[in-house]
DNA sequence: TCCTACCTTGTAATGATTACAATATAACAA
DNA sequence: TTGTTATATTGTAATCATTACAAGGTAGGA
């Protein structure tokens, strides 16, 4: 379950930054996106809208929303860029090394997994991110690059 | 567990690849090290015996061993660098956000979750990573930056 | 010993991310 | 509303890990 816009701006404001109108559109395009997306593509979309905002703006905000807690960085999927991730619900991410694509698994033992990890380090754990690289079914056409059945294809496009 | 220098070299030898003094010692630093070693650091131990080496070569053996699955990469650790995992033993990683060390931690919930993605996945898993991120005890000091006693402490300084 | 495909090396290129400085503006108070 | 100030945005330039490339070297089989 992706956050709401709302619930993105907020988690900014009651941490003390500012809102202006970059963030409550970068925020938005995020809530809207259910793939894993990059600076890069949140930054073309925003821009369709706001022409002048500017790539730098985009990391900074990215960065603000990973430094509450907002969001979480997956890391790279195979490409050379960080993935993002708005659900963060515990569950299994799934990298194509293909198509560089991440989809999400629900999964039943990441909750107990979770709890190992805090009674290790105490309430000191910022993120976490759980992947496993594969390829999907279809190596040589990425349009038809897919997973099993079983996992969450509403979430296979970023 | 760490895997052995010839464990290493073997799986490197039966997938094809060549032997050659850098490989050997690259897979002899690698087995002897307990950490969560970047390319970067190989780098400067095996230089210290092999003046002669290139980065782009332990970057080129270290990719070798990546695709034949003999080592994994867990990202970067807040620096902004690939960390590398000589063990492949499902286990969770805890990576310090001030320090950079990653250890390890013992996880009994990690094998049903491997189970969920391969359930999910079949037999076309390549690799996984499980890392989370936090602080250590000590923020000022990373000398002192640890864990919880319950963390693998023999891991950590990478 | 010879051959050839594969390796290593050094250097140059790549490209995502970050640093920086100048300008703009959100938020608060008067 | 207006003024003030700390914070945000922008554009450009720098950073730096990683990769590409080409020339020379070598492992391993014939």
């Amino acid at each position: 379950m992706a956050k709401s816009s709302n619930e993105l701006l907020e988690a900014l404001k009651s941490a003390g930054f500012r809102m202006t109108p970059q963030r409550t559109a970068i925020c938005y395009v995020l809530s809207q996106r259910f793939d894993h997306p990059t600076a890069q593509s949140i930054y073309e979309q925003v821009r369709a809208e706001h022409p002048s905002l500017s790539l730098t703006t985009v990391y900074q905000t990215l960065d603000s929303l990973l430094k509450i807690g907002a969001i979480t960085s997956l890391g790279n999927a195979g490409d050379d860029t960080i993935h993002f991730e708005v659900n963060t619900d515990p569950h299994i991410n799934l990298a194509c090394l293909t198509c560089h694509r991440i989809c999400d698994l629900r999964s039943e033992a990441i909750h107990a997994l979770e709890k190992e990890v805090q009674q290790a380090v105490g309430s000191k754990v910022l993120s976490g991110r759980v992947v496993y690289y594969s390829e999907c079914l279809e190596k040589s056409n990425p349009l038809e690059c897919t997973y099993h059945p079983s996992v969450n294809q509403e979430v296979v496009h970023g």
